[in-house]
DNA sequence: CTCCAAGATTCCGCAATGCGGAACTCGCTT
DNA sequence: AAGCGAGTTCCGCATTGCGGAATCTTGGAG
């Protein structure tokens, strides 16, 4: 039996332990052409999938035959090349459907818009990012496409520093020690500076994001939380420089920090528990 | 040995001709899971997954990890319930991003909405349904979460009847020979009553809506066509009955078939080749 | 029109990988 | 403590995915 057992363990090199993986790898690979064709072009042919995958030939083919029978890629009768189908978006959908956060901040987001200039975006944490639910507001975002289901990286925007401020040490420490991108001069790049700068959001409730991940927009945030009292999301208010004035900036903070507040207690925060917050200070 | 050859085509019995799938069955059994999460609740235990997909629970368990590991799903920690992941929302709106039809009626849509009343919808063909990709126009749209990503059957709104009068026949066949579903007094049931109001639209250029989905909704849309010529979206805008009177009719359908019409064109449709071509025997 | 090359699709024997019953673990309730 | 129900891990078996080679399709170029 000794050699049947062996047969089970391929790689007598130690470098892979073989360990019997809990998830299905043909599936992962079917995922990885799955995230394939939801990158930048509109449809790619097979050659370039499966060079792209590092796949022969015959194995991408069967991937996107798959894929094509699930109701995700649909292939070109004419090009016979593949892109996604509409099923995708209906599945993205769904996610947020079912998001509880979504559903409890649409219509505070759409009360709140109405007596606050420029656009208010609901964004949660996903992974590493700040991933973009919803927006509301007034009908000049000619410079998006989409932006819902978009991500952000969570240093370079006000959501994002509304929710790191307030999420466990271990969240932080891997978002600080990562590479933080410059997108404006104002971005802030350094480790340090930047767990300083949650601090002081902590502290004043709020986050601001002054002009550091586009020039010429500022925006202040506050963040959701959920039952366990940790924020699972936030929300923002953004506008041009000149909208959004340092002399407004405490009003448009205090708008955000409510119609954030009320999201909070829609999914089950409770107020009275704030232990751990002296975050609400103007409580 | 024999049973070893026998063990390669096991149905020995006729009924199974064992055909070769091209695709792998295991993955699709992982993309049925992913369309079970993007249904209603928000999280399901695996128990309950492993039931309704008539799967043993290691089966399911197994799924779930590998839908977990490709990033579209997750298990909440303390329940240890499955549902969809942000990423899911992420590939969607990548649909939407990557669309041609979306990309082009963006800006057209945001510039039909400055002089239309109501909401102006995009959809697209998707099997038997309507896809609703984009949503522009006054912000009451209190009655709905979400509509980006929605489908909606193809004779009961006027997108879908625009859509479906410029398909080809065995299009129009299929759909019209499904069950019809009635969801107000006025929704069209009848295939001949379809038929023949799918003619009326052909005639004169545009679909109309009249409480055929909704009561108290009116709505007017036109084809968007691509480059070969047949409809692959509409565009629409619905208002309350009172607003969209029987005389102003005329006066929307003409702005929405001007606003569908340049979306054709800025997707590759030549209008110069007007005449229902199909034939050019050059080819 | 004919031939050719590039790409997509199908074929099919081999063995890696997914299958699922059984055993195990972890919280909760009795 | 013991029992229960839900999720997770184990592991031998055989199904199912693998991929090189053969075949089919297309769209130019000659």
């Amino acid at each position: 039996m000794a050699t049947k057992s062996a047969a089970k363990r391929p790689a007598p090199n130690a470098s892979k332990p073989s360990r019997r993986r809990e998830s299905m790898s043909s599936t992962l690979k079917c995922f990885e052409a799955f995230d394939l064709l939801a990158q930048e072009p509109y449809e790619l042919p097979l050659a370039e999938i499966a060079a792209r995958l590092q796949q022969p030939l015959t194995t991408a083919h069967r991937l996107l035959a798959t894929l094509t029978e699930a109701g995700f890629a649909e292939q070109d009768p004419a090009s016979r090349h593949y892109r996604l189908a509409g099923k995708a978006l209906w599945a993205g959908a769904a996610y947020l459907r079912n998001s509880p956060v979504y559903r409890a901040a649409f219509l505070i987001m759409q009360e709140a818009a109405r007596h606050c200039p420029g656009l208010i975006h609901l964004g949660a944490l996903h992974g590493n990012w700040v991933l973009y639910l919803h927006t509301v507001g007034s009908p000049s975002r000619l410079y998006l496409y989409a932006d819902t289901g978009e991500r952000r990286t969570l240093h370079a925007t006000g959501l994002g520093k509304a929710i790191l401020a307030w999420q466990p040490a271990d969240v932080v420490n891997r978002i600080v020690s990562q590479k933080l991108e410059r997108f404006t001069k104002r971005t802030i790049c350094s480790p340090t500076e930047l767990r300083e700068e949650l601090r002081l959001t902590r502290q004043r409730g709020y986050a601001i994001d002054d002009e550091e991940g586009v020039m010429g927009l500022r925006c202040v945030a506050a963040p959701v939380f959920d039952r366990s009292g940790i924020s699972v999301a936030a929300l923002s208010i953004s506008a041009p420089v000149n909208v959004m004035a340092p002399a407004a900036l405490e009003g448009f903070a205090t708008d955000i920090r409510e119609a954030a507040m009320k999201v909070s207690v829609q999914i089950g925060y409770r107020p009275a528990s704030s232990n751990m917050l002296s975050l609400m200070g103007a409580k």
